[in-house]
DNA sequence: TATGAATGAGCCTTCATTCAT
DNA sequence: AATGAATGAAGGCTCATTCAT
């Protein structure tokens, strides 16, 4: 390895190892806090190098998201691509999303979000302040699961399944919303309990999705 | 106004000021682009008075944090509260909440990702990497309504909702599968699967829920 | 206590009250690190009185180095005025100096030297270098206290008396050196040993002066 | 040497370069109104050198007073090793360290202690209340003078020099003191009149030591 | 007499970026 | 292909000082 790490290394080489530690690093601090100087030390180069293959820090950065983005697109289509059905195709889909980011975890910091670069004192904060906010979908999920009748078995573990789906989903959307500014909140809002009502019921029951059975309902 | 916000105001109309300026200034630029300068000349006052009011930058970011996230619960609850069946609360909530997103736009921006801290460069390639993987589903969800039989519109604008939800409902729960690492992404996949599939359907084939009918499929 | 320091006191009361905060603000944190706000607050006013009666901080301070000053000047006269010979009035002098110095510690710092204003790691250093200095004279009256006959009990307390007193007096000649520059080093060494050499043989010898008796070598 | 200062200089080099220009701030200035750019400029190089170098201000300060304390002790030690006698040694230490306090004016100012960082206005104040005490002792010294029957030529000059001695002695002394809370201010006296008493006879006598004869009254 | 509100100025520090070798 | 040396620019924070009441 400290023959491919160091000295006379050809550029394609190079600029990949480069990237390698610049996701590190960037997962770790967040673009902000990232430094080139970290970068370079971890790539096992100098400075110098970082701007004579990736141009900038900005640079350097986009480098990063195109080759994961395009490695978890590659990683979705693959999967997605060979089955006959939506609903399976679907599943493999997520299924490769999943274990993209379960392998890949500091890309998918990377493209995910930038908190870490916040100091502990304001990610802490982040995080309550996120958490409040999912509280209150957690708490009327799991009274939820108190009512539903079938749900015999009051797993926590599923209600903070569905809220965060449902948080998730919810979050998201607003940038929908940005792109559909006639669309009033209300109308948001039915499409959405129109997509996971039913749903959520089967999760909160405990139910597992087995292709082609569970949620047949209308076929 | 132009009275309130210049010369000689009490403290506390003064430290509400300063964060309305910060939320506007965090929500354009990030936490870390943010500029402490740029938030005090936006609140028409000198530096020092939002470094005595607040401590320092992370304590005026704290502080915007609290007070909206405060008020985000805060609207979330007194819809919620009102109504009687899980369903009616939950669609009150999402109300309230795709409500205050449209409303305070900024706010939102801070409480949700400060992704924005990136250069316009780093931005469009975020937003362009995110879309990508959309894409991907969106692209499923399109074909899918074209296989549906009932989908005789088939609706772009449907497809993208659910697309939207889907990936955001995906993205969140690669929080909750850190606190459950022993979750296999089939699993995560499968229960997502299970939630959203039903839903799904009926968005794409243009319905739209309404209280205690819509989704009520299997009862 | 709280009557006069609170509220309507008459001027040359406030002015001797913030002195006598400066003083102990001054000497703990040493001039720079010294705040007015902190010196206010001590003093139990707002700041603006402290410039109102004393005009700066540079005011401040002068004033709390002249009272003190003056103090300490007095205490001397005063003692040393009395007696009739010069041993006796030296002494008295000397007693009460340093009576001045237990009395009033803070006053002393101010009026002696503003190191406390280093932060604890640059004290360090110094006090550090200021022993290696001092080390090296103290390890030289050390070894001649083993020397010396007389000395059969070798107090390393007398030892370290010594030392200080030396150094002392060579630390400040060179202030004297300065308005003497034509002086060489050599001659002033020689002066100083003339000085001090008899003297410390007496002090590591364990002898303590009596008015009258000790050092009449030549008379 | 316009070669040596400017650009591409060896780390080392540099390194003794701005420490150099350090002390002649810090000297100068003192170190809290010292300031980093001032060094820099002096240097000739700009600010981040010195922090890439150096750390911090205080790591610069450490460096400056860790060089020029070694250069001091490395001086005394120099001189007061090779002679036999501690008399001999004495004077040749006490030579040394004049000597060095007049060739590095500067380094010994930051050694000794950092006064000058008050403005003139302040520094004048020190000095003049320094000086109403060191006078008091002169005072005394030369009436005593006078009243020397061997004092024939009263020299203001050895008054003085007595003075700035015992001034010092017991100035650097009240440090001993501190280390010593059970000595009474009496006994310190004592101590001290007999350490100086018989020698400052000598010195106002205006008679010079000489190894081995001057002051050796008792034997 | 007394103070809450407000600021101009400056300092330490960091970082992305480039030059000269 | 590679790097040690060097910097312009900017940001967070503090403080002595003053205004308006």
């Amino acid at each position: 390895m400290s023959d491919t790490r160091r000295r006379r290394v050809p550029r394609p080489v190079r600029e990949q190892q480069i990237i390698d530690a610049a996701i590190q690093v960037f997962a770790k601090r967040g673009y902000h806090a990232a430094s080139v100087d970290e970068i370079a030390e971890l790539a096992g180069i100098s400075k110098p190098m970082v701007y004579l293959y990736l141009d900038s820090k900005e640079g350097l950065f986009i480098a990063c998201l195109r080759r994961e983005a395009g490695r978890l697109v590659a990683a979705f289509q693959a999967a997605a691509g060979d089955a006959h059905s939506l609903e399976l195709r679907l599943r493999a889909g997520l299924d490769a999303f999943f274990t993209f980011v379960t392998e890949h975890r500091a890309s998918w910091v990377v493209l995910h979000r930038q908190a870490s670069e916040l100091s502990p004192a304001i990610a802490a904060e982040v995080t309550q302040a996120r958490r409040a906010v999912m509280e209150q979908v957690t708490d009327l999920v799991r009274v939820g699961i108190a009512e539903s009748a079938a749900a015999t078995r009051p797993h926590d573990e599923d209600a903070d399944f569905v809220a965060h789906a449902l948080v998730g989903a919810a979050d998201t959307l607003t940038d929908w919303m940005e792109r559909h500014p006639d669309e009033s909140p209300e109308r948001i809002t039915l499409r959405l309990m129109n997509m996971v009502w039913v749903g959520m019921r089967n999760v909160l029951d405990g139910e597992v999705w087995t292709p082609g059975e569970a949620g047949r309902t209308g076929e």
